[in-house]
DNA sequence: GCCGGTCTTGACGGGTTCCATACGCCATCA
DNA sequence: TGATGGCGTATGGAACCCGTCAAGACCGGC
């Protein structure tokens, strides 16, 4: 199910897009203020956000900028403001769209649809990996053969999986597992590592999908 | 150089976008009906389609329709119409994104980069480069053939290859890879360099691509 | 309150990478 | 022709990083 993430100080729209999503089966979560909106975004991993630019404590540009240091959600822009220059810079610091109040909500829910399709389709690509003998099936969390992960384990293979091929710094995978304060302690990476590679590498000292690379981080070739 | 399509049937507006487009140093082309810009996007692949959806023989969403059955290339809808029912059934059809006539060129141009911007993503990440006999992904920490490079190594070979053809002095490698206590120290260049050499020259002794510019510091040669 | 699973923390051996030193080559210039 | 400075190459020890084992801390369900 799509979660949205609906950022508006205006109690009144904030229940009328609330009620309107839920009926069309999104999750909906609320932040009053550019404060709750990064909190929120960044705890509850939203698919999608819905951003009215004038907040009470933060820029509504400041607050696109906020989240596109770290995420690539799909942003679309609510706002009174009409003017071109808002526009430009709401959808240059990272927008996806912007749509000028008043609007209709059959209309915004197209937009949703739109700006939601490409993500959908990269998602669905990704949902079933092969791990040398294993499929992983990510959006049912699930491993054949009966393999059980925990959740850490999956949160790593998680990240590793969707860059296939790719170098993982291992400062950016305990950023994201553990958080910001934890990018030092790589040996929680080793220790997890093992774990990934006994449940899913035919010959785990030897691993063949599941690679270190030393100093630098891990890399999943498919 | 991103490549856009334009669809429109009254000639001052498509004069209008590709005097502007082209000024941005966008490549452009156009198409004055449904069965052109159809017949172009096939042919001529652009990053992105501008479509009107008033054109004289098809019907604009079935245009949308159309290129979607083969590609999913971006496609904005620029239109007079401003019925919600209009621009619902663009989206849905699978549009990106939906301007309104009149418009302004900068809020056009703004939305231009907000879609293309996904789909730059991408394409950065195909950032190869060619040495020799090998092909070195920057993006990915790759080297064909299966070399291994270290993450000293890897640090200075990048600064080289973002600067194909450049000089690059000693003092500047030396500051960013190992600080600016360290200019002094070009022994550690010449030791890392023969490294490199070794790994993806053909003949180590006589680079041809990583070269040497004696008292003054290091070039790529593609 | 007990118990199983999960997460954190510590310690150790082996291998790789990095750094330091030494030496030989070559071009330039006196 | 010899001195000099910059460069390429070889080698050894130190530091670092990784994989692994093991034990304690935490948390939930029964």
């Amino acid at each position: 199910m799509t979660r949205i993430l609906v950022v508006d100080d205006e109690p009144q729209i904030l229940r009328a897009l609330r009620i309107n999503l839920a009926a069309r089966h999104y999750e909906v979560a609320v932040a009053a203020d550019g404060g709750a909106a990064l909190r929120q975004a960044a705890d509850w991993q939203p698919d999608l956000i819905m951003l009215d630019l004038g907040l009470p404590d933060i820029d509504g540009v400041d607050v696109i900028h906020g989240v596109r240091g770290w995420s690539s959600i799909p942003i679309i822009v609510l706002s009174g403001r009409a003017s071109n220059q808002d526009k430009i810079d709401a959808l240059d610091a990272g927008a996806d769209d912007y749509v000028t109040k008043p609007f209709g909500i059959d209309e915004l829910l197209a937009r949703v649809r739109a700006v939601t399709r490409r993500a959908a389709v990269q998602d669905e690509e990704l949902a079933q990996v092969q791990v040398g003998e294993h499929v992983v099936d990510l959006s049912r969390k699930t491993v054949s053969s009966g393999v059980r992960l925990t959740p850490t384990e999956w949160h790593i293979l998680e990240i590793l999986l969707r860059n296939p091929g790719k170098l993982v710094s291992q400062r950016q995978l305990l950023a994201e597992v553990w958080g910001a304060k934890f990018v030092k302690e790589t040996h929680y990476l080793r220790q997890y590592m093992v774990q990934l590679r006994r449940k899913l590498e035919a010959d785990p000292a030897h691993p063949a999908h599941l690679i270190t690379e030393p100093g630098m981080g891990y890399r999943f070739m498919p």
